[in-house]
DNA sequence: CTCAATGTAAAACGATCGTTTTACATGCGT
DNA sequence: ACGCATGTAAAACGATCGTTTTACATTGAG
């Protein structure tokens, strides 16, 4: 199916850049060099393809970022954005635009947040031989934090991020 | 001013829990319980109004944060969101679902993100002893990490980036 | 008393929204 | 060769968007 990859990429890349409700159903399928038929043939409704694209998204990330060591993490991240380029966090500007409301968006959303929170907790299992509910909430606060505000801030936050997570997992090292 | 004040705080609630561009103008003007002629006489057009509650919602934030201390800074945080919710930032959503096209609203969220990494820069400074560009990252990406994270993992997450915050001022301490 | 300012209520503006439909072309399996 | 699935192009749908306008009420100052 080209068509569903050619009309995945660019509805994440519209809605990416100019948000959801911002981008129109004719600019997309402009963009996408379909027709308006197919495009609902294919994906439904704007719900649904926004759900898919974020559903895309989350397998895409975990595909990419390796959470094997903090510092892997956050290089991932650094990684991903120059890749990519700096816009946030596309989960939690989706639940915002939609006021949690849109049941299958919300879905998606609380689907990426749950893995990512139990990748960190692994992560902080693995690192330092024990759970730790804090250490891993104050990882996921550096790297949403790092996420957001390297939007203004630029790279630099990315780095300044890492150094602490890794601190932080330093000083609760396995013994 | 009594129907500004009216005009604004029904725009910022609608804005905040809703989205921008999810809220029309219809609904803001029934919600505020003024007709649309005084609503546009009063505000000009719909981004401007964002602006302006941007510019209202910046004020309110500087006036109610306490900067004096990174304790204090994060506890200001967790009173603010008992008090308001938790829906992460309104200036990063704003330039988000605009993809920073509109250059009023553009340069309200530029000039938030200016004071806030300043008052932080500060902060370093008046806890440390010296400027620290490394710390003030750390600490910004804390505290934009805890508003983010916290809408989806509870006020225990900004609980955890003061703790983590605190210590690297500490570890920094004026000799 | 009058005039100007300021408000409401409601209709109307053209534009654009998400979505469906109509009409037609193409290719593929039986 | 035929029929059916799948695609395009484009018109049309009602709804809603942001905004302006028309018609009228209230009020405070000169």
């Amino acid at each position: 199916m080209d068509i569903d990859q050619q009309l995945l990429a660019a509805a994440e890349r519209l809605f990416d850049r100019n948000g959801f409700n911002a981008t129109g159903m004719g600019k997309l399928v402009r963009e996408a060099r379909l027709s308006s038929r197919t495009v609902y043939k294919h994906a439904g409704n704007k719900n649904a393809l926004m759900a898919r694209v974020l559903a895309e998204r989350h397998r895409r990330f975990f595909e990419h970022t390796d959470f094997s060591t903090t510092t892997a993490l956050f290089d991932s991240l650094a990684e991903w954005f120059a890749a990519e380029g700096i816009r946030g966090c596309l989960f939690f500007r989706a639940e915002a635009e939609t006021g949690g409301d849109i049941p299958e968006i919300a879905a998606e959303v609380a689907a990426y947040h749950r893995e990512l929170t139990e990748r960190i907790a692994d992560l902080v299992v693995r690192e330092t031989g024990q759970a730790d509910a804090q250490l891993a909430d104050q990882i996921l606060a550096l790297f949403e934090g790092a996420t957001t505000a390297a939007t203004y801030r630029g790279a630099a936050v990315i780095e300044a991020a890492r150094t602490c997570a890794c601190q932080l997992v330093n000083a609760r090292a396995r013994p």
